[in-house]
DNA sequence: TACAATAGGATAAAGATTATCCTAATATCC
DNA sequence: GGATATTAGGATAATCTTTATCCTATTGTA
């Protein structure tokens, strides 16, 4: 019941790039050393966040990494989604033919309600105001 | 971000027991029959319960599992800790000192209260709602 | 052309999860 | 007392997830 190490290296690089200007570039090693991730495991995070629409990178000398919008539009859901898929409280939430009590299954809108609530905090979450000082 | 399966199989256990009678006993293997849940597993889940203080249960012929106190002050959160351990949605809310970044982190608070309102719903939520019908 | 940077595949160690099986202990019934 | 039913708990194991590291390829800049 825990977000992965992963996720939170993500939200830390996320963190560090909210508080460059939308031009300035940072390369993974530097994010990297600041924010205390092993590197060549930041390189992976990075590229998935990309694919994912959260980053904008580009190769070669003066290369890097910058959000791909604005912070105030990039969410806690999004990048830990991003990165350890669909938060689900519970299997049988994100697919109740799973349960074979589906039906009459006192159990299963607590998971519903408690884990919208949960979603619902991520989404509301920007990174705006979180961004790294 | 997912409770165990054996939490799962747990709460189904839990949900069978608080339909019977205080002075019912049931075998471990007619609970996993029910509950489509493997006897050996099982098992070992219950005996867990046990030591956590959420059933009692007595050996030989006519032996078998009660809960140990009333359904309704069995919660959620309960049955969940007592298998899964602590609910923890984020390495840091258990342990500040783990984090680097905790004096200025600005996500750690967010993590600390969305964390708090799901374990005070599960612990809200009690298991005479709960009960297989 | 040299250099700086990301892209992505292969590999691997460690740990968590999901079980199963066997023997021991213990309570009940005849 | 002996047979039987039941939990207790240790050993084992397969599978999956997590957390990385390293190497080569690609690409952009000066």
């Amino acid at each position: 019941m825990q977000i992965t190490r992963q996720a939170d290296y993500a939200i830390r690089a996320v963190r560090y790039l909210a508080k460059q200007g939308p031009n300035e570039r940072a390369a993974t090693s530097t994010v990297a050393q600041e924010m205390k991730i092993p590197p060549s495991f930041l390189a992976k995070i990075i590229s998935q966040l990309s694919i994912a629409g959260l980053l904008h990178t580009s190769r070669g000398a003066r290369g890097g990494v910058t959000l791909a919008r604005d912070a105030k539009d990039i969410s806690l859901l999004d990048v830990v989604e991003a990165i350890d898929g669909p938060i689900l409280l519970n299997e049988c939430v994100g697919d109740p033919a799973d349960c074979s009590f589906s039906d009459d299954c006192l159990v299963h809108p607590i998971w519903v309600e408690a884990q919208e609530t949960l979603v619902k905090r991520l989404r509301e979450t920007r990174f705006d105001k979180l961004a790294v000082k």
